[in-house]
DNA sequence: ATATGTCGCTCTCAAAAAGAGACTAGGGAT
DNA sequence: ATCCCTAGTCTCTTTTTGAGAGCGACATAT
């Protein structure tokens, strides 16, 4: 299991999973975070305009509480939005994407399009798939 | 829940969210998909040329058998890469990529590109977020 | 001849993660 | 007085994932 793992087209950035532990690969080190079921989905949100926890949940009406604060915290430790309290009464809490997240939300637009682009494609692959089992 | 949902600033792209489960949305259902755990990881690998089930098992060490046989049949169902079958003894099978998969894995990788390029920044505000909490 | 290893899985059981929803506090509106 | 608003947290249940055994047919090692 001690293996040094490189994927061969990938030399010079290859990941060493052998101490995967440490965190040594970048890729998955940051993909695992932004690969979450929520997480591109909020940040498509915030690409937009900031939101409060209330809008956002409106939003997305198919998320729990639980599970959004639990991603927004989880973005925001990344480093992609900011998390901003008023102190208002009740109090509202504003999140907004920073720079770095701006800056991942350039290519991840990208797949954003191509999925927008490709879907028709991607569910006749699975109707295929479907009736050849 | 019946909400009708538009992310406002990506007007012609709204996802409308109350029919969620008839799979209306295309970017959370190709999305859904190749954000899972270990999706990325093995279209990387496959973008570079095929491999067989037991290679990639040892690409990616940490995975279970059971994840990436049912990761692979995802893949293979959305139509990003093709299963051949060869009678051989014992029986061998490669995994390669489609056309589809190789369209995707183009704004994909950069994605994979901003992910090695800005991991220090990702760490270094992790660090910031645990130090202040 | 017998044991062990290879291959690509599937199956079971335990652990981890996610979903549903009740509950909080403090104030405003009815 | 009652209800609702805010942004959460806490608990309980369901789903997903992980670890690893088993399989069947053949090759190699002893």
């Amino acid at each position: 299991m001690n293996t040094n793992v490189r994927i061969p087209q990938f030399v010079g950035k290859e990941c060493d999973m052998s101490n995967w532990d440490a965190g040594n690969c970048p890729v998955r080190d940051v993909i695992n975070q932004i690969s979450g079921k929520w997480s591109t989905l909020l940040l498509q949100a915030l690409a937009g305009r900031p939101y409060r926890f209330g809008e956002l949940r409106r939003l997305v009406p198919d998320i729990s509480q639980r599970m959004l604060t639990q991603t927004l915290r989880e973005l925001q430790r990344d480093g992609y939005i900011d998390r901003e309290v008023f102190p208002t009464k009740p109090p509202s809490v504003e999140y907004r994407m920073t720079e770095l997240g701006m800056s991942l939300f350039l290519p991840l637009s990208q797949v954003l399009d191509w999925a927008e682009a490709n879907h028709a494609a991607v569910k006749a692959a699975r109707v295929r798939f479907d009736a050849e089992a």
